[in-house]
DNA sequence: CCAGACGTTGTT
DNA sequence: GTCTGG
DNA sequence: CCAGACGTTGTT
DNA sequence: GTCTGG
């Protein structure tokens, strides 16, 4: 999937024009939105997983803006209890082996592109107000970090709700997305900035930076030599696809063709009512007050 | 009625 | 200053 | 969110 | 496609 939904509406050949974010919704203005309300309301929503995600703290008086990655606590290790600076290679060995993926609300919607072709499916994250937790002391020091920040299913009940469309109302699964305090963080380095990077140099801890760029200390040091080496690889860092010759508007890497493998037809039969956008639905009519 | 939007982050 | 790409 | 482009002619 | 603004 796609991230920023494309309404099932949106005219345009390529889905890359479309001239307004839709990367994130609002909780409270959810109902409000054309662009989410009408998928909300034919039951497309979905969970998104990531190890993580980021937020730039701005600090007083300086343009340098300190990155922090966000996360479920981990499980704790027999040797350390949190995750940090001192942490050791090997606690996060032990870490990345259980990770638990962060669990955040979506929604998703379908658009058939004009000139033919498989439908796209793409989603937006909810957002909701940050928590106190991440407005809260650090060091010995006041950080405002956010004023929002992703809606989180914890555990396993919130995501199957979250999901199931047919038994769970619009209404009800609204109920679902509310702040929530069961997150951790800590800071980052600038190298996380520039999107280009993709190492696992972006989400591994540093002491706070001072001034200029120094250079990753002890056992920072160490830890960062694992990770290139032996934690799960994030993304392939081979170069990409080289360009097909008749490739229409859209990079192809949008595209799928059944993102619902056809297997014992279960999934199939999502698939059908995922096209089918006329059918009455049996979900219950959305409320207006939420 | 028609025209035009349809959205979020953040803000010196 | 504003928009796109990642 | 941040980084980086923002443009056209014509082509080594 | 659906809603808001004029």
């Amino acid at each position: 999937m796609r991230w920023g939904l494309v309404p099932s509406w949106f005219k345009e050949d390529d889905p890359s024009k479309l001239q307004f974010n839709t990367s994130n919704c609002r909780s409270d203005t959810i109902m409000e939105k054309r662009s989410f309300k009408v998928p909300l309301g034919k039951g497309r929503r979905c969970v998104v997983l990531a190890d993580g995600f980021y937020e730039w703290q701005r600090c007083q008086n300086t343009s340098h803006r300190q990155p922090y990655f966000i996360y479920f606590p981990q499980i704790k290790t027999e040797k350390s209890s949190s995750i940090g600076a001192a942490s050791s290679p090997e606690d996060w060995e032990k870490v990345w082996d259980n990770w638990r993926l962060l669990t955040m609300a979506g929604i998703f919607d379908c658009w058939e592109p004009p000139q033919g072709g498989d439908c796209l499916y793409s989603y937006t994250i909810i957002t909701v107000d940050s928590c106190k937790g991440l407005n809260d002391i650090h060091h010995r020091q006041v950080i405002l970090l956010i004023p929002g920040m992703p809606a989180i299913l914890d555990g396993e009940e919130a995501v199957s709700k979250w999901l199931d469309f047919g038994e769970v109302s619009t209404q009800e699964a609204l109920k679902l997305i509310q702040t929530s305090e069961n997150i951790t963080f800590h800071p980052v380095s600038t190298v996380v900035n520039n999107s280009r990077n993709n190492t696992p140099e972006c989400l591994a801890p540093v002491g706070l930076e001072v001034k200029k760029e120094s250079k990753a200390s002890g056992s920072s040091q160490k830890m960062l030599q694992w990770l290139a080496t032996k934690s799960p690889k994030k993304e392939d860092p081979k170069t990409p696809q080289k360009a097909e010759p008749d490739v229409p508007q859209w990079s192809s890497q949008f595209l799928q063709k059944s993102p619902f493998p056809t297997k014992r037809g279960g999934a199939g039969c999502l698939e059908r009512w995922l096209k089918q956008e006329k059918e009455e639905e049996p979900v219950a009519k959305r409320p207006h007050n939420q």
